[in-house]
DNA sequence: TTGATCTCTATTGTATACAATCCAGCATTG
DNA sequence: CAATGCTGGATTGTATACAATAGAGATCAA
């Protein structure tokens, strides 16, 4: 059974190869935690599990390591990032620009269609109340329909890197009380002002979004007040 | 000679592995324009090339790939990568976004040494009219001295990265006559709002700085009026 | 001549063997 | 008993062999 793993452990391989595929499963679990921060990684451990050698493996190392979601030291191997306070900080100064500038961009480059899709996303939102994880994940579809709405791959790319980086962070903010119903309206606010085009508006409704988000992570993670 | 090349190839192998020297050396040529954007890349002839096998090159490519630099087409191998007209103008928002926010940033968090710094590297510009491409290193050293006066490492790697691909495109804009001098100005104008510590004019200064760059660029490479 | 198909070579994807390094545990010594 | 140096096993870094694929050129029929 040279390579013929090749074929059979990959049960979607959908034109791409092992190290995509392996890529994949090690972003998801990292997203699902099921590798936990800090954590170390073995080469062999993963390629066991996914029944594929430790070539591919290593190429996915490699691309997560440029994401910033795994350390590389050498000679001592993988382990998953861990966030401290100040990264947080950084981070979310960082999601905050990004966010403004995309929720910006959407207002002057959203299509129709676009900007429906936000309002869906709202309301599925309205229907999950109460479900922490649910909520997440549907926030994170609306963050992501409005980067898509703002037409430009690079900020695109450097969004969704900062969202896999949040990742790392336990639990969600929708575990504050209170929380879910303030960011619903916070969405609105945000959809709406693209729906006006108004794209100054718009950039500060999602800066001041994000900068909320980020104190209930704070609070959250730290027990700021 | 099974693994000597491990220490023969890379002179100065100073604490890092065989695919940290390649990713450099390759990511160095790029810049220096010795591989051009289209140009396909054969591992093996850069595995010859520096002296090492495939393996490492391997690494680097995916590195690259993930950067942007470089394009991986499975079974087609790499090739640099080429910048098209919307992109560049893609590119150039998100840096305008990026560079506002390290300014405003750098004016609430530099220290004074590091304000000093913009300083200095304004007048070593002074000293280089007439150079092009040693004026554009001086200019890329200077935005880098405020990316780091910022004090973001998320930020700052996400323009360093943002610089990476920049440099894919041909030539530079100090080669537009009396752009040098432009630049100049407003280089003046960021640095003195962030010794100012008035965030907010600096925010504005860069992305202005930016965007003149952009129209510069955009009419040295597409002529547009 | 032209078009399609086929083969064959060049190149990438994967697996694996081996070398280099780190680290935990033990022995040794003061 | 504490500190230090050594040793073996575990793990990563690198090289290389082999499989899979794409693409260019040849072959052949119309």
């Amino acid at each position: 059974m040279t390579t013929d793993t090749f074929k059979q452990a990959a049960p979607e391989n959908q034109g791409t190869s092992l190290g995509e595929f392996v890529l994949g499963r090690l972003r998801d679990s990292i997203r699902a935690r099921r590798y936990q921060p800090g954590q170390r990684i073995r080469e062999a451990e993963v390629a066991q599990w996914l029944g594929v050698s430790r070539t591919p493996v290593r190429e996915a190392f490699r691309r997560l390591q440029a994401d910033g979601l795994l350390v590389l030291t050498p000679w001592r191997g993988a382990q998953v990032a861990e966030l401290g306070r100040q990264q947080v900080v950084e981070l979310y100064a960082l999601r905050q620009a990004l966010e403004g500038t995309a929720a910006g961009l959407a207002a002057e480059h959203a299509s129709e269609a676009e900007v429906d899709l936000l309002f869906d996303h709202i309301e599925q939102d309205q229907a999950a109340q109460g479900e922490p994880n649910r909520l997440a994940e549907i926030n994170r579809r609306f963050h992501e329909a409005v980067y898509g709405a703002a037409h430009n791959r690079y900020l695109l790319e450097a969004l969704n890197g900062l969202d896999d980086s949040l990742a790392l962070l336990k639990s969600t903010t929708y575990e504050v009380p209170g929380r879910a119903e303030a960011a619903r309206q916070e969405h609105i606010g945000i959809a709406e002002a693209i729906r006006r085009r108004d794209s100054e508006a718009a950039e500060q409704a999602a800066r001041a979004h994000i900068s909320t988000a980020e104190k209930a992570r704070l609070k959250l993670l730290f027990g700021d007040d």
